[in-house]
DNA sequence: CAAAGTTGGTTAAACGTTTAACTGAAAAGG
DNA sequence: CCTTTTCAGTTAAACGTTTAACCAACTTTG
């Protein structure tokens, strides 16, 4: 049978709440007894009940981390490092992680991650965009959020992002530094946050260079940001004008279906053109040439919204909070000097 | 503040005895105050803390997820869609899903998911193979476990599996029908259980139509079933032997490397060599041309072993079960009529 | 019509923790 | 030397459920 504190407590000669205050590292506890209690902890393998402490401190101990499903089933592992970084984060601190799915078309009448209605989590992490209708019927709970990657309209939220400005500037300077001064600048959904973001850098970058701003160099032909979209937006971009030298893709994905595109054109990359990406995904370093890129710490975007939800949850953080996640050009071999 | 049973007691003039054996469906409650409850819970939006029911009863409804990094990041999702089956499968039960991440070389001295030594999950699933060392720390805890497209070699394990020898007699046998006899199989590690069986139904496919097996024809080069060593088997395969008019991979993965190079060298794929697969991954559609294969479903598999696993926790089901989940051919366009 | 059984509830203990309030002994203060 | 403080622990209540044991009011049985 699994042992209780007030084993513990017999075998150490103490109370049961002398333990407790032992295990919490309580002051009014002797050294000499804390180590006695330890040691019978120890002897035993005790492991306090997670219900009955829940129970008593009325929270859950719980996290929830919601994604749509696309986002999750993603070949792509983009969110799934990010849950891997809340879920090592999580394991240094009493919290468990319930990862849920929620439709990508959900709908107000849709039914919430059971977790929530449930009361089973403390707090929630949203990654990724997610549909309005969610945080509509999220409202209805007083339950600290925090999102990652994404944030929604109304700004009175904490968010872990992307420095998607920043990145956006590292990337179009790191072409303009390599000579090219006609850069387009391919991409999905051109309101999403993300990459209006990186299109702001992109922006940015120019006027710093003092290079005339052409809307005719802006690709942004359809929503996805998928391989096929980057292709489809290489040869429209090649067939209405043919004057530019290089391309920053808003994500890797699109950057590597402009190359294939390219080369089937019987392009040179990266001498007859430079692409860079963003994202800095495993598949770059695949490609032949390699895809200079932006790096972006997925990894560190999950764990850094587990600490800020944290505290959330145990300070009661109040204002919220923006945390811009810095990023990092990767140079490879799909850009070179003009 | 949130209601609790007392509440709902109250409200709907009981006591909060007979709330809980309202909820429950307990026969001694008559209908007529089981709707009144029902009103009560109703109105007062009431959810029972799941850390007092939890308490009582000595479960924690929780269920742990166990599966390695790699498998993980994957960026082909298939344990990522048995994770998603187990969720789906979860909603519709009083359990919750805790997704946990070990090392993929993970070792003796490395410690459990915190949910093992802390207790806080019934039961566990592990899904794909995971090393021997988890095994053998997990055996000082006596608690259920499921395996998912893998079990230990020591027997005495509920498992969940892919019919890999069907699937391998399905896929050998279309090609069969198709007029081929020099039917090469490239595979992984084919000590591997899953790429075993898929080979043992290609050696029964062959002997049922009375074609000689051929040693020659067995690529086995390296460890990995990736598409590089895909493409690496094909190319030792048609260095070495060209006798051969139809090829099966023991995965997608490896039959997309091997046709790109098939392709590379100038051979037309299906009329010069037929191509098929196993697994049915999401690429298989959007390569040229279409990958036949063998249709493995995952959700299915992810869902089946949440059931499974039910039953033991619920009633002491005793017997170790194995469960073959049935596989589909898919005919597309990569295998035709020699 | 009394004894026995059935129906539809109620009472109260129990689950394993945490923690506010308490206590007794030793140390410090005047 | 008596009073006050501090120290180091203990006692007991509380958290929200479940459920065995109990009970009162009917119903059935002989």
């Amino acid at each position: 049978m699994r042992s209780t504190i007030k084993d513990v407590a017999r075998k150490a000669k103490v109370s049961t709440a002398t333990v407790s205050l032992a295990i919490h590292g309580h002051s009014r506890i002797s050294s000499d007894t804390r180590k006695k209690v330890m040691k019978a902890i120890e002897d035993l393998n005790y492991h306090p009940f997670k219900s009955a402490r829940d129970l008593v401190s009325k929270k859950t101990g719980n996290i929830g981390f919601i994604l749509t499903e696309d986002h999750f089933l993603r070949s792509e592992p983009f969110y799934t490092k990010i849950f891997l970084g809340t879920e090592f984060e999580a394991r240094k601190h009493p919290y468990y992680v319930l990862l849920a799915t929620i439709p990508s078309n959900y709908q107000i009448p849709d039914p919430l991650p059971r977790f929530i209605p449930e009361n089973s989590v403390d707090g929630i992490i949203i990654a990724g965009k997610v549909p309005e209708a969610l945080i509509i019927n999220l409202q209805k709970y007083s339950i600290p959020v925090i999102f990652i990657d994404y944030y929604p309209a109304e700004n009175s939220h904490h968010a872990v992002l992307i420095d998607n400005t920043e990145g956006g500037m590292k990337a179009t300077q790191h072409l303009i530094d390599c000579g090219h001064n006609k850069i387009a600048f391919i991409c999905g959904d051109i309101e999403h946050p993300s990459i209006h973001g990186r299109f702001q850098g992109y922006k940015m970058a120019l006027e710093k260079a003092e290079i005339k701003f052409n809307p005719r160099l802006i690709l942004s032909t359809e929503k996805a940001t998928s391989r096929e979209s980057g292709y489809h937006a290489a040869s429209v971009l090649f067939k209405q004008n043919q004057d530019f030298s290089a391309v920053f893709a808003c994500n890797d994905a699109m950057a590597i279906g402009a190359m294939q595109y390219f080369k089937e054109q019987g392009l040179k990359i990266p001498s007859d053109v430079s692409i860079i990406g963003f994202d800095d995904i495993d598949l770059d370093l695949i490609i032949e040439p390699a895809l200079s890129t932006v790096h972006v710490p997925t990894v560190d975007m999950g764990s850094e919204a587990l600490k800020v939800l944290r505290e959330q949850l145990e300070n009661k953080l109040i204002n919220p909070k923006k945390i811009l996640i810095p990023v990092e050009l990767v140079v490879r071999n799909s850009t070179c000097r003009l």
